[in-house]
DNA sequence: GGCCGTGTTGTTAA
DNA sequence: TTTAACAACACGGC
């Protein structure tokens, strides 16, 4: 489920349960989550490891201990939680780390195993964070820095605000939310906003990111385990997933397109 | 049973 | 350099 809110909420959760303690050994059940590393590189690697911290980059979790970075990235439908007992809880525990002490595995569950784990060792560049652009939740971006790296960009906007080198962690859902508020047209070309829409683009990318915090504060608060599915959690959206119910604003239908093979929900009327 | 859709992003090709 | 298409995967819904 994870965009940046979802990853955020993540961290908080686990970072208490795994800051200050060892991990023991390690499980990967699909190699290929870990490539180009093997199961076996990554035992070595890890094996006794103090967990120093437990931080958030964009959509990746980033894992720091006393040997070395593990990054791991949720993709479509990991979770990362940390519970009881050792042996897997299900087929779609699909990387375990054993810890020291209770509540002693720290588990990547994975239907689809989109999701990816990468370990680096100390001193070593974190190359999959090199390219990120700004944090949304932290980062004031000024007018002009956005309207320069949107210059000549004729893809549409909402394809650009998916590209985590503009804004690093917003994703297929909330980039719909955020033009939605922002009254921008998903399918206008980046460079042909004006200093107006950039304005409110700029306003809207932290709102819409912390109101969704908020709510993960909260509706997520199961998150970190694999029980905690929320079933109300998509009540909130503005337009997502809300093809053919009134816009909250102008009462007419919310559309349905897609852009790159993804959907995008908007208003015709309230978007410009 | 088969096709479509799903929260991501690297790679490949044009 | 920019962009578009596709692959990686499993599963629910129709």
């Amino acid at each position: 489920m994870p965009e940046l809110p979802e990853v955020e909420t993540v961290v908080r959760v686990i970072r208490p349960r795994l800051v200050g303690r060892r991990i023991l050994r390690t499980r990967f059940r699909i190699p290929r989550q870990l490539a180009p590393q093997t199961p076996r590189d990554l035992a070595r690697a890890l094996r006794g490891s103090l967990i120093r911290d437990v931080t958030r980059r964009g959509k990746f979790i980033v894992i720091e201990t006393d040997t070395g970075t593990l990054l791991v990235h949720l993709r479509m439908t990991g979770r990362l939680y940390v519970r009881n007992g050792r042996e897997p809880g299900s087929t779609y525990e699909r990387a375990l780390f054993y810890l020291e002490g209770q509540n002693g595995t720290l588990v990547l569950h994975d239907p689809r195993t989109l999701g990816t784990v990468r370990f680096f060792p100390t001193g070593a560049p974190l190359t999959p964070l090199a390219d990120m652009g700004w944090e949304p939740l932290r980062k004031r971006v000024r007018v002009e820095a956005l309207r320069e790296l949107l210059a000549r960009r004729n893809v549409a906007i909402k394809l650009l605000l998916l590209d985590q080198r503009l804004w690093a962690g917003i994703g297929n859902i909330y980039a719909s939310e955020i033009l939605w508020d922002a009254g921008i047209d998903p399918r206008r070309a980046a460079a042909s906003l004006k200093q107006p829409e950039l304005a409110r683009l700029i306003a809207s990318v932290p709102k819409i990111l912390k109101r969704a915090l908020r709510r993960g504060g909260t509706t997520l608060r199961n998150f970190a385990s694999p029980d905690g599915i929320p079933g109300a959690y998509q009540e909130e959206f503005r337009v997502y997933g809300c093809e053919g119910e009134p816009c909250p604003s102008c009462q007419r239908p919310i559309v349905r397109i897609v852009q790159a093979q993804r959907s995008t929900y908007y208003c015709k009327y309230c978007q410009k």
